[in-house]
DNA sequence: TTTGTTTATTGCAATATTACGATTAATATT
DNA sequence: AATATTAATCGTAATATTGCAATAAACAAA
């Protein structure tokens, strides 16, 4: 296996797991806060900025790109890519319900 | 390799990796959510509740348990799982800090 | 047009993850 | 004690992920 069987959860669940996957390795986490931090576009210093080689970045740029996250366009030599602002807010939504969820309550026997 | 280098990152992005991570299997959401929702310890019908066999529901909860994000106690033959609210709150705090970054800026080139 | 510069893609090796059958461990019940 | 019940562990197959060297693609500059 090694094969999530996706059709057993709902939309929801699937959707949150989608996300949270895409933030489950410190280098996508670390191009998202550079993005964030130089609040521009970046056009290359990635590479230089993480110590990993020019195809792993690309690589993690297509996963981050391809969920939403983040919007890339090629320009010339070099390559912009930002955050998607509107795509970032509604993925929020989405984790924040699953982390907001009610702790109010007893039910402690542990 | 399919091995993180996690020496390239901070410690911060190194910890918000994995919690997401843990949170990137829709069966580990499906788990939390439940444990929510039933707000009180779960003996033995996350099997049921989710369509996964009870090795694999059992290995997922105990990742769930080795972060730290739920707490279970053997009582008899049965087992007693619930949320570890102190943690919850705490890995909250480190994700939310991750989502909450500053998106009031131009520098949309994109 | 040739040469550099920058990013994407391909192909592959190493490792990790997912899932489950079979089994074990631990305790209840009879 | 023998039997049932429940959850953990072991072993393993299938698949996914990570990382990079090599290469390609796309354009700029000379």
């Amino acid at each position: 296996m090694g094969l999530v069987k996706s059709e057993l959860f709902t939309d929801q669940q699937n959707k949150i797991s989608l996300y949270a996957k895409v933030f489950g390795h410190p280098a996508r986490v670390s191009i998202l806060q550079y993005l964030f931090k130089i609040n521009s576009c970046v056009c290359g210093d990635l590479v230089n900025e993480i110590g990993l080689a020019q195809p792993t970045i690309s690589q993690h740029l297509k996963e981050l790109k391809h969920l939403g996250l983040i919007k890339g366009n090629v320009e010339g030599t070099s390559v912009c890519y930002c955050i998607d602002k509107k795509n970032w807010i509604k993925m929020k939504t989405v984790i924040n319900q699953f982390l907001n969820q009610d702790l109010t309550q007893k039910g402690d026997c542990c």
